[in-house]
DNA sequence: ATAGGCTCTGTTTTT
DNA sequence: CAGAGCCTAT
């Protein structure tokens, strides 16, 4: 390992930090993840057996990424590392010890759309539902705010509530239904993971003294994005040894709408009185014009660790600021410039362009087909949540759990004249439980079926024949080519326009269920949500052009990067601001200087001044507020689309 | 009573 | 382009 060569002044100091609290301030582009990778590389090196390191990251991709890039410096030995984000170290910790909070080893992670479903069931089970009850999503993501700051809902409900006339007092109930009906199906959600492990470490010092012991050194990245519930885990953690390593930029801040909380990183000093401080503001990334453009806008936003971005590179191009004449405009000139650097040299997968919320690109993705670019979106829909995805999913779950009755209704409505109502009832008839892979409880099943569905649910058993039960239950991956050929495959081309997509996706997921140790493995993962599209993404990256939202951006960087939209009320956010409070408008600034700072060579900032409606009407848009406190002389302005 | 098709509306960000 | 709401067929 040669540290002097590969590292500068400040990330050399950071990596060889001496044991004890450390906090490593990294603006972006600093090289903040190689910091990260070789201060992991640096204690294998010393010694430090690899199991007694955590390293906690955002997202499971960045980890198994300066994993990768640890183990060419080290070696094999960092497999042996727990590293993840914060879900996947409170499930493998709590997939040993549930019992001891009150739930099986088996229980059930529920996704997104799960806990959507079982809120909405309580809600209609209390006699709320009507139009003017707040919806799921509403509910969930109060209860969810609440929880990530170890508050109650009440608060949040009642400001999420005021001025509707839902009582938050029925929302909390619909709320204590969920806890309820969670309990009963041994289901956790999201937070249950979280608030589920640290009451584990907690309550249970025989546990929590296990791992508070296990882990002599405790790193996290992204220290910004985490909430008062993450950061009280990462405390619990490494309260024995004192060997906390956090990384983070406060700037770059952008999840505080999901619980995040960057006055964690402005305390942390506080709270660790001996911490050692480290700054690394050297810039290796970006041209200086993208620089003085990300470090003007910041500017605007109070209360945040001091930092300058320094550019270590020449002179460059100045960011360009594009107005268009409306979205249309703005996808061709996008592509237009496009070819310019294509002609240039530039390969396409060294471009990008970023936008606040998914529909901010359809235009783009519809020119982009037709002029046959290839482009790779970060989708807003996620492999996991499709719907054939989850159907298969519902009877892999139900395999694994025969108790999952959110599986079961799932699996049974496939079938026609089965509804939500008829499966539930069938489900009650048999006794809260369905074993798929027994012939026998097929029998069952088919004889309450409606007349309608029998034949349906006749080919569905035909799937699972009383001389293959043994097998089948060794190779999951079989499971779901034989239900795909028994059932699924002609369920699919019928009930979506896109079916033969479908089914191939379902034949690729078979294949690689055949990679998995068991079938739980494969589920834990699906359900942490470690997505196909990383995988996709890391394999494809020689092909396409990137879409993606900001917020998937984060911790990536281009050679050219486009910047759609930038109007007040999409960028940034209306609804953001309405809904955020006095603080939102300084997130959004974050995440304008998050999108700014991926470019490395030239940032095009598009504002369209119009948009066209759905009725074809022209819908005039003000620049966004970004823009308005630029310093001209920051950018080039190109006026397209006014000419003749 | 329930399923399922048809129409209308209105789009944030995600482990 | 999906999800909710409405309406009709079973």
């Amino acid at each position: 390992m040669d540290l002097d060569r590969a590292l500068n002044a400040e990330q050399r100091a950071a990596v060889l930090a001496p044991d004890g609290p450390a906090l490593v301030i990294a603006a972006a582009g600093t090289g903040k993840t190689r910091t990260l990778t070789w201060r992991v590389a640096h204690l294998v090196d010393r010694g430090v057996p690899p199991r007694r390191i955590l390293l906690l990251t955002f997202t499971n991709r960045a980890a198994r990424e300066m994993l990768d890039r640890a183990r060419v410096l080290v070696g094999e030995s960092v497999g042996g590392i727990w590293g993840g984000t914060f879900h996947h170290l409170a499930n493998r910790i709590l997939r040993r010890h549930a019992q001891r909070i009150g739930y099986g080893n088996g229980y059930t992670i529920l996704d997104q759309d799960d806990a959507r479903k079982l809120v909405r069931g309580c809600t209609r089970d209390l006699g709320l539902a009507d139009k003017h009850f707040p919806k799921p999503e509403i509910l969930l993501s109060a209860l969810g705010l609440a929880r990530s700051r170890e508050s109650s809902p009440v608060d949040v409900l009642e400001a999420r509530l005021l001025g509707t006339d839902a009582e938050p007092a029925d929302a909390l109930r619909v709320l204590d239904a969920y806890a309820a009906r969670k309990r009963a199906l041994d289901a956790m959600d999201f937070d249950d993971l979280l608030a589920g492990a640290l009451r584990l470490l907690r309550e249970h010092p025989d546990v929590g003294d296990r791992y508070r012991e296990q882990f002599l050194h405790v790193l996290v990245d992204e220290y910004q994005d985490t909430n008062a519930v993450q950061a009280a885990l990462v405390d619990e953690l490494a309260a024995r040894h004192r060997n906390l390593f956090v990384v983070g930029d406060d700037f770059q801040s952008i999840y505080a709408w999901r619980g995040a909380d960057f006055r964690q990183f402005l305390t942390f000093p506080k709270r660790y009185a001996d911490t050692r401080e480290f700054k690394l503001e050297t810039n290796y990334r970006s041209v200086p014009g993208v620089l003085s453009l990300a470090n003007a806008c910041i500017a605007a936003n109070p209360e945040q660790f001091q930092k300058t971005l320094r550019p270590v590179r020449g002179d460059g191009a100045r960011p360009i600021l594009a107005e268009l004449r409306d979205g249309e405009q703005q996808a061709r000139y996008v592509i237009e410039q496009i070819a310019t650097l294509r002609g240039e040299g530039v390969p396409l997968r060294e471009m990008a362009v970023l936008y606040r919320a998914h529909f901010h690109a359809l235009e783009l993705q519809m020119l982009l087909g037709r002029e046959r670019l290839p482009f790779t979106i970060t989708s807003g829909v996620r492999f996991y949540e499709q719907a054939h995805v989850k159907d298969v999913l519902a009877l892999l779950r139900l395999v694994q759990n025969p108790g999952d009755e959110l599986s079961f209704t799932r699996l049974l409505c496939l079938l026609p004249r089965v509804g939500e109502r008829t499966a539930l009832r069938i489900w009650k008839a048999l006794g809260g439980r369905f074993a798929p892979l027994h012939p026998a409880a097929w029998t069952e099943l088919i004889e309450r079926l409606p007349a309608a569905a029998k034949g349906d649910g006749a080919a569905m058993a035909g799937v699972f024949p009383e001389a293959e039960t043994k097998h089948l239950a060794r190779e999951p991956g079989l499971i779901v080519e034989r239900f795909l050929a028994g059932f699924y495959r002609a369920y699919a081309l019928v009930a979506f326009d896109t079916g033969r997509e479908r089914v191939e996706d379902l034949q690729g997921m078979s294949g690689y269920l055949a990679g998995f140790r068991s079938l739980a493995d494969f589920l834990n993962e699906v359900a942490l949500q470690t997505n196909l599209d990383d995988r996709q993404r890391a394999e494809d990256a020689g092909e396409g052009l990137t879409l993606s939202t900001v917020h998937q951006a984060k911790g990536l960087e281009w050679r050219a990067v486009f910047v759609l939209w930038l109007n007040d009320s999409l960028f940034p956010s209306g609804r953001a601001l309405s809904e955020g409070g006095d603080e939102a408008e300084a997130e959004e600034r974050r995440l304008f200087y998050v999108a700014v700072t991926r470019a490395r060579d030239w940032l095009f900032l598009c504002c369209p001044r119009a948009r066209i409606g759905r009725d074809g009407s022209y819908v005039p848009h003000t620049p966004s507020r970004f823009l308005r406190e630029t310093p001209p002389a920051l950018v080039r302005r190109a006026r397209v689309g006014y000419g003749p």
